[in-house]
DNA sequence: ATCAACACGTGAGCC
DNA sequence: TGGCTCACGTGTTGA
């Protein structure tokens, strides 16, 4: 596919100025059209033509045009083929179809890992959400003390008693007593804890909506 | 891009057999090298030459293998324009040097989509495997009851006591006193357990076994 | 020798 | 008008 560009049987005035930019062909104002025969270089798989009998004339603009397009064309297809990695044959036309095949193998890659990802996401976010499917008890005992109960649906979620403990320990209060079992194997979770002095500025409302804020900041 | 197929300009004989099939041009063994002129059909944005002066004489399997191949060309750009979806013009360039800056796009999509699967689950099999980095003492208590002290060098480990609990419970103990705390900020997560009957038959080197065990195969 | 692939010049439509 | 693009036929290679 002539990639390379070993400057062969150039002819006598070649010049080779081509400022070949390409990144968007929307340049290309009035430079092309100048005099300069400008024969084009640069061939390597030797197929083809060979660069024909040059006719140096002023009516080679036209051949001259065609000829730059043909060597964008050419470069543009050399950069395809080393973005492809996978290039079955040297040919242009299975250069173009394994460039489409590599599009769409990316494409599925991309929605599979999206879809993963978003999988992903959401086990973890229900997994750091389950605190709100806590159930929690606030028992006043007298005035200054109370005895909370924390109940978990799934027994998967294995952290609510740390949790409960370190809402518990952010409040700055103290843990009496604390018991945590598993009743009906692994469907339920049981926390039961004693705080002593609880109470005071503290009411029973504010103390459960100060745990559970705890307790959801605590899972995130 | 002519992608349409309007049938125009057809010649009188036309017969349309043309098996195009596409999928790796590795077949016309001999099919095209026949007689019959087979004048190209198929064109749409009249632009070029028209199909010239048809020389339907027995030279023309050349022109007509050429023609194939352009028909061929032409179809798989049309199958990448249809691949690619921001085609900024109708170029053949354009469309060209678009699919490589489009699958640049989803490789680097694919790669970092990549980097944070990879990443996500380096950190979940951190967070399971935490507990290997616990530190447990067993203090025997008298014959038959014991001490636990689980520590934490990480507080993100919350889910650490509710670890040994459930450990303790599945060595059917009972759990007398437990406390949780945090010192030194979120560096270190301690849990103290007093375990009554937890002697008898259970020395002290098998209960710290089995509770590693357990520590081990609950962090799964 | 045939065959496939490419480059070249040129005709022609379109803006 | 001219520039840009594509299609076409042909010349010329390598396998």
């Amino acid at each position: 596919m002539s990639c390379e560009v070993p400057e062969q049987w150039l002819v006598a005035g070649d010049v080779l100025d081509k400022r070949d930019d390409d990144d968007e062909p929307l340049d290309d104002g009035a430079d092309n059209s100048p005099s300069p025969p400008e024969p084009h270089a640069e061939r390597k798989s030797r197929r083809g033509r060979k660069p024909g009998p040059r006719t140096a004339g002023p009516a080679s603009s036209h051949v001259e045009a065609e000829r730059q397009r043909r060597d964008r064309l050419n470069r543009r297809f050399c950069e395809l083929r080393a973005a492809v990695p996978t290039v079955s044959r040297m040919d242009r036309a299975s250069l173009l179809s394994d460039a489409t095949a590599y599009i769409a193998e990316l494409r599925g890659r991309v929605k599979e890992l999206e879809t993963e990802a978003k999988t992903r996401r959401m086990t973890g976010a229900e997994a750091s959400q389950s605190p709100q499917h806590f159930s929690l008890e606030v028992r006043m005992v007298g005035r200054d003390a109370a005895s909370l109960r924390l109940t978990t649906p799934a027994a998967r979620h294995a952290q609510a008693p740390a949790c409960l403990m370190a809402a518990i320990r952010a409040l700055d209060l103290l843990v009496q007593n604390a018991c945590v079992c598993r009743v009906g194997g692994p469907t339920v979770q049981d926390v039961v804890v004693d705080v002593p002095a609880a109470g005071g500025l503290l009411g029973e409302d504010y103390l459960r909506a100060a745990l559970l804020h705890r307790l959801l900041q605590e899972s995130v």
